[in-house]
DNA sequence: CTGGCATATTTGAAGCTTAAAATGATCGCA
DNA sequence: TGCGATCATTTTAAGCTTCAAATATGCCAG
């Protein structure tokens, strides 16, 4: 309908494509260099420091990271082999509870603070109304994104 | 200096990552659904297309697309079992010249439509002056980083 | 020419990711 | 009680990605 149809949007599309790649790779490389670790495994970390002392299930994790339970199987033996996290396991025994340790709690932190610098530096050419105005335009594409996801959705089951 | 760093930037991070990546997410879903391929190998198609009947060499490939030669090697490797692209040797020996083939062309062209469509599908929500106002924000983003990967390596030179 | 350095590519090891199949455990209900 | 459906997780196979080491070729100084 509107200008975003053809080739200006995927124009725009390359050009976040470039950005959050160029981000993504630069992030990725500095947790290696400084931390030995990953995007990956400091994602999920992250939504274990957001969960708090109860944790996530491995389904919860892989929810919230959007990617495959299996994924997350691998990711969890990992940091638990570094003494990041620990399985607590509950009642149900088909569940595996994941929690941070103490250890992976405090390191988690040290990350999190180096990562938000890194992204501060990377973005610091930008100006108050730079990240004002592509943080709204951002989350507009975000819907128009997930409507157009959903209908998809909608349309496969009908 | 500007409000870009700390918190301000990290949220416009997160925001720009939760659109590439759904993006991403679906485009890939659809390339395997609807082509049997997925991103990396469209992307060397891509860059093949552009280059024209010279092509490009191994080097030259993993340079555009921003991944190591190995990476290029396994992707160049599937292409060619599928018959898309093909190898061409020159004086030199040590350089494989890599060239879509007549069938690879077409291939990639009704791939590429079907892109550009779902691009245009995706960001379908936005109105003339998000895309317009995004694409210039993104660009001066993409500077910004640039501007930031640059001084380190200035300084690691140094 | 020839030994050694530089360049182009491939290989190998490790990690990330997915989809699909396999395991193991719980729950409803006949 | 026990069967079958369902649910959570793991495993497997395949592909993508990187870094580092290995291979193969080219080129030049002596």
């Amino acid at each position: 309908m509107s200008g975003a149809g053809g080739k200006a949007a995927l124009r725009l599309w390359l050009r976040m494509l470039a950005c959050s790649t160029a981000v993504e790779r630069e992030v990725g490389r500095r947790l290696r260099e400084e931390f030995g670790s990953t995007l990956p495994r400091f994602d999920l970390l992250s939504a274990l420091d957001r969960a708090g002392e109860a944790g996530l299930s491995m389904g919860e994790a892989a929810e919230r990271l959007r990617v495959t339970n299996g994924n997350v199987t691998g990711l969890a033996r990992r940091l638990e082999g570094e003494g990041l996290i620990e399985r607590l396991a509950g009642s149900d025994r088909r569940v595996q509870r994941l929690r941070l340790t103490a250890p992976g709690r405090s390191r988690f932190a040290v990350m999190a603070a180096a990562h938000e610098g890194w992204i501060g530096e990377l973005f610091a050419g930008l100006g108050d109304g730079d990240v004002e105005e592509l943080g709204g335009r951002l989350e507009r594409a975000r819907r128009s994104i997930r409507s157009a996801l959903h209908e998809e959705t909608v349309h496969e089951g009908a």
